[in-house]
DNA sequence: AATATTTGTTAGATTAATCTAACTTATATA
DNA sequence: TATATAAGTTAGATTAATCTAACAAATATT
């Protein structure tokens, strides 16, 4: 049986390696930044996961999640992300308000409570953000995300999902009508200084900066 | 901000304070025994509650809530009968499943949570243990439970609630097709070892044991 | 009232998770 | 390559929650 703090361990992780596109090792100092703890408590944590076998490393050396510890992360994002979909559905929290109750609904211990809540939620692909949620079996569907600011002018895509889920982002899109699946139309790119003129679904073009480019995944039509 | 530990021992005190009917003063080791810790862990603890000021007590004196206390207590309490109830209505638990999921789910921080899974599940005044669910304001309808046992021949009833929730009594009733509002109806009663006869619903009549008929609460019709 | 029993507290230790400060190893740069 | 910087570890301390063993107070019983 994972602790709570343990449970946060693996899934930190788990997030890097994603982020870390290429290699999905991980440093000592990242992670702790990441969770918001010094290097010196991480580095404690990790030899209580080395000695569970939830991770792989040496002394200086790179941490990588061992088979056995990706799994127990996937089932704490599952859960995560199930519960983020539940509270958006079932109970009308906005994309912004559900990430923090869904941090501390993740640590619930029972497989009974998940798949049922699965079964509740008919089986959802994606999470409010638009992030796949891993099955049951610890599969997830690996999708090929693509960044608003990748696209060229004249192209047209639909809104995949939220690389920046801070709810401050979120409050923002909310505001410019930005949703999963909204059609973005780019009418125009600055090179300047990296911003676009798009059109949002139907509504009038409108001007976005660069760093909200790069902080939206879209699926080019 | 409480802890995890802390609300549970906020609870135990409220439950132990329905138990002693008479007066709501608990002792140490009563505390400690329901907790299923030692008197001494329960002494450290009770010297942090006071401190905090929900708890008033003095040494080798009664514990008692105090009025802040029992408001916590009470929040607690609501949390984990709303969740029961959730539970058992949307996620198909059987009530002998729903206890230990509750303890982990009533710990989670959110009010809105609270109250949007209030409305989700319309309102509802009680538990799948026949239990009353705090309102938001704090108050909770004070029943007047009659067990069955206090019941004479002749006499006929609805079963309000299990003064028994472990999961061992709860099968036992399912098996039997006892739930709560299930119409009883005594035809004798055993004087020898205060075991019953009775009806159940429309079934054929069958014995209890005292202990049996000491373990439900019902209303007299 | 004297003594025995029950109830409650204190002292000292342990474990998990965290910190700071000092140290070590690896990597980058001149 | 020598040295400076970054990254990672260790030692020692702290806090929360727990324990055991020993002690103290309150209550019950002769
Ligand atoms: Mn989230
Ligand atoms: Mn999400
Ligand atoms: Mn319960
Ligand atoms: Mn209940």
């Amino acid at each position: 049986m994972l602790s709570y703090t343990e449970e946060n361990y693996l899934k930190a992780l788990l997030k890097l390696s994603f982020q870390n596109e290429d290699k999905p090792e991980t440093g000592t100092n990242e992670m702790a930044a990441y969770l918001g703890v010094k290097p010196a408590t991480a580095t404690d944590m990790l030899k209580k996961l080395k000695e569970k076998e939830l991770v792989s490393y040496k002394k200086y050396g790179k941490i990588l999640l061992t088979e056995m510890g990706k799994k127990s992360a996937m089932v704490i994002l599952r859960k995560h992300r199930l519960w983020e979909t539940f509270l958006c559905e079932k109970l009308d929290f906005s994309w912004d308000e559900v990430h923090e109750v869904a941090e501390q609904l993740e640590h619930i211990q029972s497989q009974k409570l998940v798949d049922k809540l699965e079964e509740l939620l008919g089986f959802p692909q994606f999470d409010p953000h638009g992030d796949p949620i891993p099955k049951a079996n610890g599969e997830m569907p690996e999708i090929t995300r693509t960044l608003l600011s990748e696209l060229q002018e004249g192209d047209t895509c639909t809104v995949a999902s939220v690389k920046d889920t801070s709810a401050m982002f979120l409050q923002y899109l909310e505001k410019l009508k930005v949703r999963i699946g909204t059609r973005l139309k780019i009418k125009e790119v600055i090179d300047f200084d990296g911003s676009m003129y798009i059109a949002i679904g139907e509504g009038e073009p409108r001007s976005v900066s660069m760093k909200f480019a790069e902080s939206l995944f879209v699926q080019k039509l």
